[in-house]
DNA sequence: TAGACGTAGA
DNA sequence: TCTACGTCTA
């Protein structure tokens, strides 16, 4: 298709600014924010095979916590959705879980999108750059999920949407 | 969400020309060209409570047939797709269908949408607006099949994808 | 709440 | 081929 050899990248987005605003997740594939249709966290693989994570959607639907737009507590892929009603099984240390810690290994930057729920309707927002400052490891439902806190990068065009 | 309350309609689209490319269904249902996601049939409900058809995708999972850009033979919904693996059941003249048969008996206009395979790569091409000419009941792996054929109207501008 | 001509990548 | 934080209407 279309997206085959374009390549992925780690950082801001040229065109795509802080608060930007997408109704649909293909939006975010089309201008290259986030390539994954349906997956919340997108990645590369690097010349030496390491793969680093590039961005990450919130959408809600797993148990992710955002006290302020300083600070996101974000969940793993895989084996424990809140939502599902399948039996929930251990979190890997694999494909974007695993990109989330190499880049926090590596401290290169993420880009986060929201999914948030405004007067005009659901929409997917650009909240800028953070960085993977903790890797932990947690259960839920009795089972391994993995947690990410992201820190955002200072000098950031400030973003209260949900904090009222 | 921010579709609710927006009027579907039939007939041409402000803005969309023939010939318009996407490269993600989710745009046509941002422009309006087609409203629904993953469905091939869109409709809408008159006042009186009769559905009538407004726009259809040809996306070649199922056994389409559009020997010209003049005239598209197009399956019902429901039942009998060939790139299923489930068992085929007889198609029924509800949702979709009904809207195609109905639209044949008001004589109102489709839209019509392919999704063609060019060198950069996938895409859908809106193909204008077309009149539903014949309604018929076929047969395919022993189950019933509602098949539409579709006539052109004239004077639009000529396409000639995939036609060489 | 389920179903429907969705998409990209492993 | 399958999975994955999709998205609209009935």
């Amino acid at each position: 298709g279309i997206w085959v050899n374009t390549i992925r990248k780690i950082g801001s987005i040229r065109g795509v600014k802080v608060g930007d605003m997408f109704r649909h997740r293909a939006q975010l594939t089309i201008v290259g924010l986030h390539r994954q249709p349906l997956r919340g966290i997108d990645f590369l693989r690097r010349k030496d095979g390491r793969i680093l994570a590039t961005s990450i959607v919130d959408s809600g639907r797993y148990s992710n916590n955002m006290p302020s737009s300083d600070t996101l507590i974000y969940s793993g892929e895989g084996g424990n959705c809140p939502f599902e009603t399948t039996e929930p099984t251990n979190q890997k240390l694999k494909g974007g879980n695993l990109a989330l810690n190499n880049s926090k290994e590596e401290g290169t930057p993420i880009r986060v999108i929201r999914k948030l729920k405004l007067s005009s309707g659901l929409c997917y927002v650009y909240y800028g750059l953070y960085i993977v400052e903790k890797v932990m490891r947690a259960r839920e439902r009795g089972k391994v999920v993995y947690k990410f806190r992201l820190g955002r990068y200072s000098g950031q065009p400030k973003l209260t949407f949900g904090y009222s």
